[in-house]
DNA sequence: CCAAAAGTGTTGACTGTACACCCATGT
DNA sequence: ACATGGGTGTACAGTCAACACTTTTGG
């Protein structure tokens, strides 16, 4: 076995960059340009520029891919078997990202990889281990709405009750009880009503409430 | 801002080796021999060698410095901040390992760094950014406890109820109800009582029990 | 008036928690 | 005999899940 000490892999970030679209979860891919697997789905990340953070990296990544302003990103794990990348050692530090659909600004250019939102239902056939990094990710949310409020990354600033509960039945893919929801939700204390009633559907008008703080709770108990 | 591809930061690997000894949590720390941080505490850790995989070299890293049969390791985190190390840019990706007290071979080498355990009461100050390190393994180790069997991995493989009980309380650092603990446990199916009793200590003797499957397992409700 | 989502409470099952006494052994 | 942990059950409170109808609007 040869082994040489500072001789380090290459370090890449990759970053799944989550929305909600309709009634889908989706997450943005990009269809690679160069080799190796070129012309296939990969998710969005590059190589780390000296001294810059992972963090830093996932960032650039995001702006320049997706043109996403992000309400949330956090890193996920690092992957890092020697040949996970047929050009040699190449570790990546994942992150995941979660976007309001409204927060989007999105051009899909052909010139940039032809960026393209995939619901997480439908997913192509990834480059190098692209999948089991998208696997982690969906665990770590659906993990996540349960005892945190990273929902509040998801949603507008105003949102009716109905789009909360949606949210939730989307990521973590079953339906819930409307009047237990409520209930529940409204005892954590973590959103208050507006004033405001969202009208002009053809229902009757829905009161829409927004998150007493922005930032980022860890919950006892949720559900 | 100076930007280059491919230069990437150097890659170590840092473990934060647990064990339960007496009525404390403890894990390893090692002297330093060579600058940076040149006799200060670290934990043990090392840079990856060529086409090895960060666990590999956690393995390593364990074998070497604490003769530890580890029955757990687990990927923590990656810091990564340009800063941690004053040699340049060194990334470490962090390691927990959960190790039974009685599988520790250990003998505290002065010319191996003089490897000692230190209760995470009383730690002292530490190189690098290892103390952020060893507040994330605590945090994930007790948050593990409670929805998973990883205790297993810090007892030997008979134990009474009272040695399971004591673990929980002292890493979760709070008393727990004998009766209620008992109950719960053994509701859970994790573990089962054998036919031997552990006689010769100055009070009735207790029945040992040991785990049905030694396998890591996930819970939907525990502590 | 019809379709569609908004909004609202009660009950029974289950789960978690608090709590106290006798037992078997070694010294 | 006494000190030490071993071992056992009940009752109350809180939480969770199941469940159906009326309201308000737009078309």
């Amino acid at each position: 076995m040869t082994k040489k000490l500072f001789l380090p892999p290459a370090t890449t970030v990759d970053v799944v960059i989550f929305t909600i679209e309709g009634n889908d979860l989706k997450i943005l891919l990009i269809r690679r340009e160069n080799e190796p697997f070129r012309r296939q789905w990969a998710l969005p990340g590059g190589f780390l520029f000296k001294n810059e953070t992972a963090e830093q990296a996932s960032y650039r990544v995001l702006h320049k891919k997706a043109g996403a302003r992000v309400s949330y990103l956090e890193q996920l794990y690092t992957f890092d078997s020697p040949f996970r990348d047929p050009r040699g050692h190449v570790l990546t530090i994942a992150y995941m990202a979660l976007v309001s659909h409204k927060n989007l600004n999105f051009t899909k250019r052909k010139e940039l990889q032809n960026p393209t939102f995939y619901s997480v239902k439908k997913i192509p056939k990834l480059a190098f281990d692209h999948r089991n990094i998208l696997v982690y990710a969906i665990k770590r949310l659906r993990a996540k709405l349960e005892y945190t409020n990273v929902v509040l990354s998801l949603l507008p600033k105003l949102f009716t009750f109905n789009q909360l509960q949606k949210t939730y039945e989307i990521i973590l893919n079953r339906k819930l009880d409307k009047r237990n929801f409520r209930k529940k939700f409204m005892l954590l204390k973590l959103i208050r009503p507006t004033l405001k009633i969202l009208k002009g559907e053809r229902q009757r008008p829905a009161r829409l409430y927004q998150f007493i703080s922005r930032k980022s709770a860890e919950l006892k108990k949720f559900f």
